[in-house]
DNA sequence: CTTTCTTTTCTGTAAAAACAGAAATAGGAG
DNA sequence: CTCCTATTTCTGTTTTTACAGAAAAGAAAG
């Protein structure tokens, strides 16, 4: 029985690749992890063909995709030649390594090329004050953003959870004048 | 003089586009973005075809798209019927808008999404447990993200940047065990 | 080593998205 | 109201991306 026989199960695949594909994932790699994610069994990629109605070569790709950013693995299962496959169930665990990902394919090769323009446009009398201005501050504004996240996740889990649920309330904890609550 | 003949400026806006791209953001609606950004003053939409060689109803399109987004304003220039277009440069305040707009977009949906899949699925025999459970937790758990987001975002940029500071520090006050840091 | 089964890579096709140019609409100025 | 200019919408083309099927490569079993 496949799981896709349950029509909520397959509603929520089909949003959840289109979901992906509004983000840069591609729609067969969503779909794919959604499915792993609903199961809790590890699937073999033709089981996962049949299911998804996909070609074996997209699945293939789908599955190295899910393994690159670490929320999908291999699982040997006793007595079958082929690969079988799991998700993360732990949604933390599975955003966190998504998001580092992601960091690691776009921002950070961003932050390259920032401070490679930062630094050509050092001193440079030709340009106008105002661009050098504001590629700097861009460069600034990101490195601040990715030196924090990079800083915080690696709390352990149950300490961000607790920050989390402490929500807005954490900004008790500023000593600043202007606080609003 | 256009911007673009700042090499430096160019590789900026180019590099901004592909990366909008990976993010879902159309080329050309990141393109006039960044080129409004470097812009020390407002733009009309023939001007932005020129510098970024794209047509007319691109750019028209890509300007409705950033002002959808809440990042770019219309803005009169005495003397000239053709609107002008600045963008945000408060950088932080173009990270929550784009932000507040992208969850609007695609989260939201996605959360009433599981929110009718999870009623529909509430006490049902004939679904697996797992199943129920799984997507149960999905809408748990990006119902808590975005109320915690909800909930920060509102707290004055002073105080954001504060924490933002604090990194990691900020788990001294949490009141557990198991702390690291 | 050979056979058989599994997975990956390659290549062409199909689908989707981006884009340009033309046509239509809107909106001031006279 | 009419003209003129700016803007948007529409339609067809181009480009890109996703995808399928075939061929190749890899890997365990005999």
């Amino acid at each position: 029985m496949k799981i896709t026989d349950i029509p909520e199960a397959e509603q929520f695949i089909l949003h959840w690749g289109e979901m992906g594909s509004h983000w840069g994932v591609n729609r067969s790699v969503s779909q794919v992890h959604a499915l792993l994610y609903l199961s809790d069994r590890p699937l073999h990629a033709e089981e996962i063909c049949e299911t998804l109605h996909l070609a074996r070569s997209n699945v293939s790709n789908a599955l190295k995709e899910l393994q690159g950013y670490g929320i999908v693995r291999r699982q040997h299962v006793a007595g079958d030649r082929r690969d079988h496959f799991v998700a993360d169930t732990d949604l933390w665990d599975m955003l966190m390594k998504i998001t580092v990902e992601r960091k690691k394919r776009e921002i950070d090769p961003t932050l390259i090329v920032l401070n490679d323009l930062a630094a050509q446009l050092e001193g440079r009398k030709d340009v106008p004050a105002h661009v050098r201005e504001r590629i700097g501050r861009m460069h600034d504004f990101m490195g601040n953003l990715t030196g924090w996240f990079d800083d915080v996740r690696r709390l352990p889990k149950g300490t961000l959870v607790a920050l989390m649920k402490l929500g807005s309330k954490v900004a008790r904890f500023i000593p600043t004048r202007n606080q609003a609550g």
